[in-house]
DNA sequence: CGCACGAGTAAAGCACCTTTACTTTTGAGC
DNA sequence: GCTCAAAAGTAAAGGTGCTTTACTCGTGCG
């Protein structure tokens, strides 16, 4: 019954666990193969949510889920390297706009790029339905434990 | 096409995040609804490799992913706590063989019990499949991205 | 009986986030 | 126009929890 699958005997939440670490582990790996080691896995969120039209640092800690203090140390180590620029913004105020460089442009396309590859491996070794099956399940779980809004991705447990 | 669903561009990696980090803070959520709040997450996982028959430190320190040093850390807070005890272990040397005391085994069964729910509730809105599906799709890909055997569970990114 | 090895422990280091506290800019109400 | 609350951003210290470095203890092998 278990003894030769441990993962049989393993909770789902775990699993989900696993399952991400995983995938995140692989994510950067393959990330510092190409030159990407100065980057850390919560980089590579905060670039999905800088993403093409920018975002200010109080909106990225919301997307984050940490402190606006936090954000603000990320984009300003993502400065330093180059990845983004804090532009002005059309609204005014004190706000800043974070937006990707050439750079960090390239970085997000590498980083798309990888993230569709490892897509494609494991959709390979899922049976029918894919990974279209499983993005959808995990859709319900997420919805239905959000109840509303995409939750933030915490860099921490 | 997306601007109705953030999740169908959300990346597969990040979606696993998602319902883990959300299936995690749920089942921690509702531990301290039971009077637990003195466990953090990376205690639930400890409490799970413990399980029946006890390990040691340096065992757990494997399992969790952690230097033996940390493990060893944890395992002094849930000693202060109670909930385990260091016994001698059979096999001797300096080993110790880290115990469920009975206020742990009654943890243990808490949360299981509490896990096993939240399976029921994600289980009753997924289809066909339900959530024997979702274990088997993240099975596979747990083995393909860890090429073997079960991969730690990290307390940390 | 010497010694390497593995388990465990101790203490300092450090990475990364939070807390507390402040400044700057705007806009709404009187 | 002036006041002031609200929100963005910044600064600096604090804290948690892991790692690093370095050690001790017990065993078994030669």
């Amino acid at each position: 019954m278990s003894a030769n699958d441990p993962l049989k005997d393993t909770e789902l939440t775990f699993l989900l666990g696993m399952a991400f670490q995983l995938a995140l582990a692989e994510f950067v790996r393959r990330l510092d193969a190409e030159g990407y080691d100065d980057l850390r896995p919560v980089h590579g969120l905060a670039f999905q949510a800088i993403g093409a039209g920018g975002i200010t640092s109080t909106e990225l800690a919301t997307r984050l889920g940490v402190t606006k203090q936090a954000a603000g140390q990320i984009v300003t180590y993502l400065e330093g390297r180059g990845y983004v620029r804090r532009d002005e913004h059309a609204a005014g105020g004190r706000r800043r706009l974070v937006v990707l460089t050439d750079q960090g442009r390239e970085h997000l396309a590498v980083a798309g790029r990888t993230l569709h590859a490892l897509e494609r491996r494991v959709g390979a070794e899922l049976g029918e339905g894919g990974v279209d099956l499983l993005r959808e399940q995990l859709a319900v779980l997420i919805r239905e434990l959000s109840e509303g809004d995409p939750p933030p991705l915490r860099p921490t447990w």
